[in-house]
DNA sequence: CGAAAATCTGGAACCGATTCCACACCGGGC
DNA sequence: GCCCGGTGTGGAATCGGTTCCAGATTTTCG
């Protein structure tokens, strides 16, 4: 109910001008700011963002799709992107994207497009050309995380390389019954995360000459879904590997479960890797590779930043491989029978 | 840059036809109308929600403040707000609460109040009355969730009687040597939950007449948490209980994990029980009180368009009690001496 | 000392919709 | 034949700011 127009008048000074004093732009005589900041304090004024975007074209608002929040690396990038955002001054409006084609172009169509949002952070999700194409066509930086896409920037793991590194230290190991527990191909995930990691794992074992027999099992990306494979997994001996490459550490924190049910030593029956470095990963002394998706959140955002204060130019498209970091800790070790 | 005077301009009608037409208010024949959604489509044309809000004073945009994004209660929360919000054509814009209370004012002075949104669902937070009474003096509808405030509707559990339901499913069971590893007082956490958990634990201590020694443990909210503190707990014979009732499954879980690498077997050495029915809760076969979080914030929702469609009216206060469903799985048994 | 530059302020246009009001037209009831 | 109510449309005001421009005043400096 207050307005601008009534600061502008208890002031007694124009709109331009008290205008020119809240938001700090332009010239204006010390003791005519402080007047007008007075006022605007003493009526509680606060300006109307939406006046504002309107006619300066920015929303100060970033939208940020993601398909999950209740996954662990989703929720840490999402906090992650949340304080930086904030930091800068931003709002954060969130979109979750079902893998329901109909809300996903609804999304798209009803709200990123309304002219709401700046610019658009893509958690694990690969978009399309054309959706990528219309958001471009507004002039909005587009910044993905979580896999590689043509006609944006984006950052993230090497998928492929992960894979292949924690396979590595296992067969450094001496391991040669090695089995990979990764995501279903056909599990609602873009960007074939899992895919890669089975291309990383194989690429590993081939490298060393080591023969492919059953080697993979498709599991959920969860805690539960580790634990039930590895519990029909582990339980037989004939069939059990020494060494088990986890999709996640999700998985992986399942399987170390479902091996102490089974009285499995881990390591030294079983030895077990995952990637991420989950928050529980410490605490079942989990060898993994560290990938800090906070952070990941944190410079993604700065790339957005840097796309919006250069804005015109559609900024040079950077693809940024976040460095993993190797965590040795207490699951790993060589085989039982290793010469 | 396409604009409604563009629209209506191809159409070869006025900016009040082509407005009626789009959002379909008001009298517009339908030949008019289709020409006018033809030419809309031909040029890619979509509204500006700024300039709608400007003029109706309406953002359709939910605020969410929360304090956490990674925990289970608060991600399963904002799921389940997420898909109803957007389902009822919302956005939802979601702001981080920390403790700290510079950047609490900041996001309420800053971001909240900006006309920005139309209504407000506190998770898990504690508003003060002055931030209630701002919120209020700009009619936006606030919804609290996590606990009772005074000054607006709320929804949560009764954290007293969920916590003596759980202790005193234990004692029923023949325990007497109970104790409750709950959330640190001083933890960030509004509401007191931790206190109220603690105090309905009491409750039902005292009502079986049992009197009271070394009860309690305070630990983090976590299954990190929980384990760190049974680990030590569980390890000395003399201090350690029959029955653990956890102030959530997280701390639970650590607390089944902790007794498993000590060689305890739950439940028969060692009963443990915990409030939320989190994901995992099936996994490790605890028992538990089941709170749907997801349908929570799904019900929070709900309230505030409600209070948002009768406009005008604050709306009754309302103070939901969700309530607890007990789920009995294989945690919790008689104790090892019961007679 | 005078011209140029810097500082300060107000008026008015503008962003892009919604909506009120006036007007025109048509059919029906008396 | 007249009046009334329901349809259909355009003009103009409005929401609440930002910003361009012009004019006034002061400062700087050759």
């Amino acid at each position: 109910m207050s307005a601008l127009a009534d600061v502008a008048r208890m002031a007694g000074v124009s709109k331009s001008t008290a205008s020119r004093a809240l938001s700090g732009a332009g010239y204006v005589a010390l003791p005519t700011r402080e007047r007008v900041e007075r006022a605007a304090a003493a009526i509680g004024y606060v300006v109307s963002s939406n006046a504002a975007s309107l006619v300066t074209g920015q929303t100060r608002n970033v939208g940020v799709v993601i398909p999950f929040i209740n996954r662990w690396f989703f929720a840490e990038v999402l906090e992650g992107i949340e304080s930086t955002l904030i930091h800068a001054g931003y709002d954060l409006t969130l979109y979750r994207l079902s893998s329901d084609p109909e809300q996903r172009r609804r999304v798209f169509d009803y709200f990123l497009v309304r002219k709401r949002v700046d610019a658009v952070i893509a958690i694990g999700i690969e978009l399309a050309p054309s959706e990528i194409g219309l958001l471009r066509s507004l002039g909005k930086p587009i910044v993905g995380l979580g896999g590689p896409i043509d006609g944006m920037s984006t950052l993230s793991i090497d998928d492929v390389e992960a894979a292949r590194l924690a396979t590595e230290h296992l067969i450094s190991l001496g391991h040669r019954r090695i089995m990979h527990l990764g995501g279903d191909q056909f599990e609602q995930m873009d960007f074939r995360v899992h895919a890669q990691r089975l291309t990383g794992f194989r690429l590993a074992l081939d490298e060393a000459g080591i023969e492919r027999g059953d080697d993979f099992r498709a599991v959920p990306f969860s805690i539960a879904g580790g634990y039930e494979v590895a519990r029909q997994l582990l339980s037989d001996p004939r069939l059990r590997p020494t060494a088990i490459m986890a999709g996640c550490d999700e998985i992986a924190i399942g399987v170390i479960v479902a091996a102490r049910e089974l009285g499995l030593d881990v390591p030294r029956q079983l030895s077990v890797i995952g990637i991420d470095d989950h928050d529980l990963a410490e605490m079942f002394g989990l060898t993994t590779l560290r990938q800090e998706p906070c952070r990941q959140g944190a410079r993604a955002v700065e790339l957005v930043m840097r796309e919006l204060s250069t804005s015109g130019e559609p900024a040079a498209i950077e693809r940024v491989v976040v460095p993993l970091v190797f965590v040795a800790r207490r699951s790993t070790t060589a085989p039982p029978h290793a010469g």
